[in-house]
DNA sequence: AATAAAATAGCACGACCGTTCTTTTTTGAT
DNA sequence: ATCAAAAAAGAACGGTCGTGCTATTTTATT
């Protein structure tokens, strides 16, 4: 009420709603993550709201009351895996010049996030294979973020044609096709079948994709 | 006892032991098939012996009395849809001869089993997802599976090389590697995301390995 | 220090789970 | 037709699930 001015009673009140939410804002994120690792562990489906409070040191229902109900949980994991893809994956070959080189970094990366980390799955891969026949909101926001990642690595795969990096009649899709089955191989032949050497047989694979689309050396 | 000679008898003992587990055989099978469809479905950690027995119209009891666990009951479609999988992927492509007609055909079946029928998943996929974090007999019983299969399938590019059908520095395993790949693809593609073109690129990616790894003309 | 709001806990519910028992029905050979 | 064995049903168990409701505690502002 000391304030003098209505425009700065209107921006403290504002601060003061930002940190109202902040402690729940927070925990929230921690359960997120916690989310996140149970999940990439033992799918989204298998994810349960009692197993998570366990992991939080909580009760059900307080981990309950941030989401509302379990598919809003589900979905703000997916939106978190969302979140670290970008920034593990896209955003830091996005640094990279245009053409061959950011498509390379992104298969590198892609790779890397895949299955070089022993314990955590991809959530686009098991998602894939638990919501392929379960329509609903959980999978709309999957099938989103996926589209959303392989539209990027289609675009990719455009500009390094256009960057005559790839050979003129290069059929984007079909790379891309092709580049994303190596990818699910890794996935699979390394965290199933526990194959250590996988991730040299989808590199290779990559350098036969690259040499039959024609591409041209790093170096000009 | 009226039977004259014991031999007679004995045999006799022995048909009346196979009529004998008979119904119990039959309803078994019908109960494992029933199980497989739904196991395509919603996978095989979805699948739920009291949804079994509602579609069986059955009691949960008397389904569960034929497998005495879960695992078991999960044990067993796994090894009936090995069993189809024998029958439609495996066999057929055997009648041709080997090398290149022989691999051809494997693929091309793996596709079709994979994906075109619209309803019911591939196992082998689904049940990797679901197990490549959770040891025991059922992850073992789907990776001998899988393995077997996978095993079958490098033999088979072997062969094709020592039949000349493939130039001869063609490393097999990396082959396998990268025809795995594209059937993953495909089930991702066409069952997740619903792309219906998927089928063709598996099909010219297909193409692409075979030019890839110097294919000869089938006809020679 | 007081206060309103937000965050969390506690408890209970109905539903489904796999599994174990006991009882009834069905089967198939004599 | 008899009868033992096999198959199926029925009922109940302890457990976990997601969720709703009502306290209680914590938070952040005045």
């Amino acid at each position: 009420m000391s304030h003098s001015i209505p425009v700065q009673k209107d921006a403290d009140k504002l601060m003061s709603r930002q940190r109202l939410l902040h402690k729940g804002q927070q925990t929230k994120a921690a359960i997120v993550e916690a989310a996140l690792g149970l999940a990439t562990q033992i799918g989204l489906e298998g994810l349960s709201i009692g197993a998570l409070a366990e992991v939080m040191a909580m009760s059900k229902s307080g981990v309950f009351a941030h989401f509302g109900s379990r598919e809003e949980l589900q979905i703000s994991v997916i939106r978190e895996y969302h979140h670290r893809f970008e920034q593990e994956v896209f955003f830091p070959a996005m640094q990279l010049p245009r053409g061959l080189p950011r498509l390379q970094a992104l298969f590198i990366n892609w790779m890397a996030r895949t299955s070089a980390e022993i314990d955590s799955g991809c959530l686009y891969i098991s998602g894939a294979a638990e919501f392929d026949d379960r329509p609903g909101p959980v999978r709309d926001a999957l099938a989103s973020s996926v589209k959303t990642w392989l539209t990027a690595l289609h675009r990719s795969v455009l500009q390094a044609r256009d960057e005559k990096h790839l050979s003129a009649d290069t059929d984007a899709t079909q790379m891309s096709f092709e580049i994303h089955g190596l990818i699910l191989a890794l996935h699979y032949e390394a965290r199933f079948l526990k194959s250590s050497k996988s991730l040299n047989r989808a590199k290779q694979g990559f350098e036969h994709i690259l040499q039959r689309y024609g591409a041209n050396s790093l170096k000009d």
